[in-house]
DNA sequence: CCATGTCGTTGATCCACGTCAAAACAGCCG
DNA sequence: CGGCTGTTTTGACGTGGATCAACGACATGG
């Protein structure tokens, strides 16, 4: 496929709190540095921060449907989306989970292509699109970061189509805990016990499974020594080179 | 997802061709509508067609492969080419096929994330990555083109992503069908009897089967009277819409 | 025009995953 | 603490598409 990078101005790094003195309510932001923020300086973010409003969701709650006006983009802040297509008989394709830091784009139609939902309570970050778009007229800084940001997210669909058509169950519940992982450490949290908030009828749905064979596969992922099930939606990743076998297809 | 389309300077147009007197050898490009070089007025056009050089493929040979030094990006200009993953044992993920018109690049890493091979003889206009980037700072034209053609890719991919994950074999094909004919339409060739160039093994590596099943599923619309077989590697649409209800699920 | 390799089609069988059903569990509130 | 509701797990069974195996249909070159 053809994706694209000539990002030179800002490497993905780990959050880190940042402290400012500004009003601005961007200068607490803990996840900056992962977001189209990023490489902006502070009077930059003043601006930016002038046309975004906070939005806050519940748990099942919806940001918007596939075919609705795209008015506004986003930034999770804190808690987890989902994005998915469907079918008109209602079967489902999540087509990506967001994580705090993670950007809530849309189509080059003036509708968005897919649905957004709240997988837990979230608080993301609103910008109108027009008024983003002028912003955007003088601050090359952020288009050179959205390319850099839908190169990053060409990649990882790629690697879902590989997974999604050539994967068994079981090497798509592995490479689905490693991705989880991954990402949770870029974002500076634990990566070992693994955080999955999702259900797993959400989880199924991203990987083109039913609910019964995640359940049976994560089963036997348990029963094989390479996991524990842990409370609280945890995953402990008992035999992380084992997993990251089974996830590559050796 | 998180796509995103902020270019307001170009939509996707029929490839037409065009009559120039310049000497550069993109001034008789017949897909330029559809390229990067869309925006370009013609002096701008004679600095990035002074970086540029034709690459010729035979049916088969390879352009790069997924893991080598991502040193250069290309324009399809005639002729099919696949992109696609492997896994270790073999299996294959073909991520896309690209037509004239058609933009390869690459990821944000400096190694490609995938392999590129000819499909069909192709020619492709090759771009040295450091140079087009040193021509992107001064032609922020072309850096909108890029997070435009990059939405739209990513638009795609989701689509695919839920035909992988959710749709039969007999959608998968009829989307597939679809897919090409309107593509085809878009580069301004026949819509109808569309061409099938590449193999039912690269087919069935796109869509996640096997080339016996898309071979079975070729023969079930056909005896359903929705598609006819011609030679030539044609496919004669009979009844567009029903292939539409078997594609979209109804 | 036939020999030969590649690709596509068809048939028979198998199995990974889906479907249907029910039990076990986890929150949650009264 | 116990009943209620939704989620997860487990079990029994069915099936769409994979696998294995011929066979037919083209292209290509001698």
């Amino acid at each position: 496929m053809r994706v694209f990078d000539f990002d030179r101005v800002s490497k993905l790094s780990p959050a880190v709190p940042r402290e400012r003195t500004e009003a601005s309510p961007c200068a607490a932001c803990t996840v900056r540095g992962m977001t189209i923020c990023a490489p902006l300086d502070n009077q930059e973010l003043a601006q930016v921060s002038a046309i975004m409003t906070s939005v806050e969701l519940t748990s099942g709650e919806p940001l918007f449907d596939e075919g609705e006006e795209a008015g506004n983009v986003y930034n999770v802040t804190s808690g987890t989306v989902k994005v998915y297509k469907l079918l008109p008989d209602g079967r489902r394709q999540v087509t990506g989970f967001l994580f705090p830091g993670d950007f809530v784009g849309l189509a080059r139609q003036e509708t968005y292509a897919f649905s957004a939902e709240a997988v837990t309570p979230c608080l993301l970050c609103r910008f109108p699109r027009s008024k983003l778009e002028n912003l955007m007229q003088r601050m090359p800084k952020i288009e050179q970061r959205l390319l850099n940001i839908a190169s990053n997210e060409l990649v990882a669909a790629q690697e879902q189509m590989l997974l999604l058509g050539r994967k068994t169950a079981r090497e798509k519940i592995a490479s689905f805990l490693l991705m989880l992982s991954k990402r949770a450490r870029q974002r500076g949290q634990a990566d070992d016990p693994v955080m999955v908030p999702m259900s797993r009828t959400d989880i199924g749905d991203y990987l083109g499974l039913t609910t019964e064979t995640v359940s049976r596969s994560f089963t036997q992922l348990k029963q094989d020594g390479v996991i524990q099930l842990l409370p609280n939606h945890q995953v402990k990743l008992a035999q992380r080179e084992a997993l990251e076998d089974i996830a590559g297809g050796f």
